[in-house]
DNA sequence: TGTACATCAGTGAACGCGCGTTCACTGATGTAC
DNA sequence: TGTACATCAGTGAACGCGCGTTCACTGATGTAC
């Protein structure tokens, strides 16, 4: 194919961010492998290290663009306060499918398998600290917080299962405690 | 060495299943090889297709296991009713550590992306099934569930974080909640 | 009860596959004059 | 503005390592007589 434009190139290297960001917020970063994500961004598997230094650095860069359409889908429909401005986020983050999913349910336990310091568990933690205070952020006590943990839970629980007349039903618990607790 | 009792032998599966319970819990199941499990239970690696058939023929019976040993600690700390019951419960799952530990948050996962009809995934299906029962047993509506996916998230998050004192602070919202949500 | 043989739990080396990573190569892009 | 050369994004084959799994072997246990 030869060289490609630096534009083009630019375009490419966008492209798989985005492509491996939606494919481990649906599989899992290690269940997905390079040349799934070249081929899924319409590229070959080699060109890869022209663009980033390894799987992990790209993993943390797609986190961090997991996040940031994560948040901006909830920043989106920020609007009101206290109890009712938490269940519509709540309901927001139960619904939405992969593109925009949040990275913390599914992302969590890989994280946790990564180094103290890398760039995927640094991507995350900052992730994690803008969710945490952007649904904390009018409540005079951490109904937020504990609201947090609850949608996380829902969706780990969901994917893991195939019960989904039981996650249906923690999903609307889950909606209950944020009409409720405010 | 040569041959085993048959005594020694039922030993030393067991043996391999509480280890690998707990090495799977710690690190999850891909993170963890036969040789990782087999060494840690004082046998080589060799032996492992003598008693089990296959990494996930004995990943499903260590979150059998794993589960059957975190419900007997809750079981055993089951007293009162309603919203008492809940938070101590609650305040005794954030607590409880590896040996004891849940799956629910460690292998959702990694359980995601087994099979949809993988031994495996029954066991936690099962398991989450029984753990929704046993905390919902006396609300009214679905306390138990929010509590329940509250916990799960919480102990996701704190794995996934090195932020020690932002779990800190989710535990907290999480038993508060409990305390507050009868 | 003792003896000969079969069984099979455990050992350690080897196999094979998948996957992250590297590399020689191509040829269009970008640049120097 | 045109031409010659250097660069480097992308290609596809190959490398090397880790790990699940297999296998020939050992020798104590279990069994048949």
């Amino acid at each position: 194919m030869g060289r490609v434009s630096k534009e083009q190139a630019g375009k490419n290297r966008e492209k798989v961010v985005a492509t491996a960001s939606e494919l481990f917020r649906r599989r899992g970063i290690a269940a997905v492998n390079i040349t799934d994500i070249m081929s899924a961004a319409s590229l070959t598997h080699g060109g890869f290290y022209n663009q980033f230094g390894s799987k992990e650095a790209l993993a943390a860069e797609a986190v961090e663009f997991a996040f940031d359409k994560a948040l901006e889908a909830w920043r989106a429909n920020d609007r009101g306060s206290g109890r009712e401005r938490r269940s519509r986020l709540a309901r927001l983050y139960l619904r939405s499918a992969a593109p925009d999913a949040c990275p913390l349910p599914t992302l969590g336990s890989e994280v946790a398998q990564s180094a103290p310091d890398s760039d995927l568990r640094k991507a995350y933690a900052d992730g994690l600290t803008q969710f945490a205070d952007l649904l904390n952020r009018d409540a005079a006590d951490d109904r937020g917080l504990a609201l947090l943990a609850a949608l996380v839970g829902a969706r780990v629980l969901r994917r893991a299962s195939n019960d989904t007349s039981l996650a249906d039903e923690i999903d609307a618990a889950v909606i209950a405690m944020s009409e409720r607790d405010g």
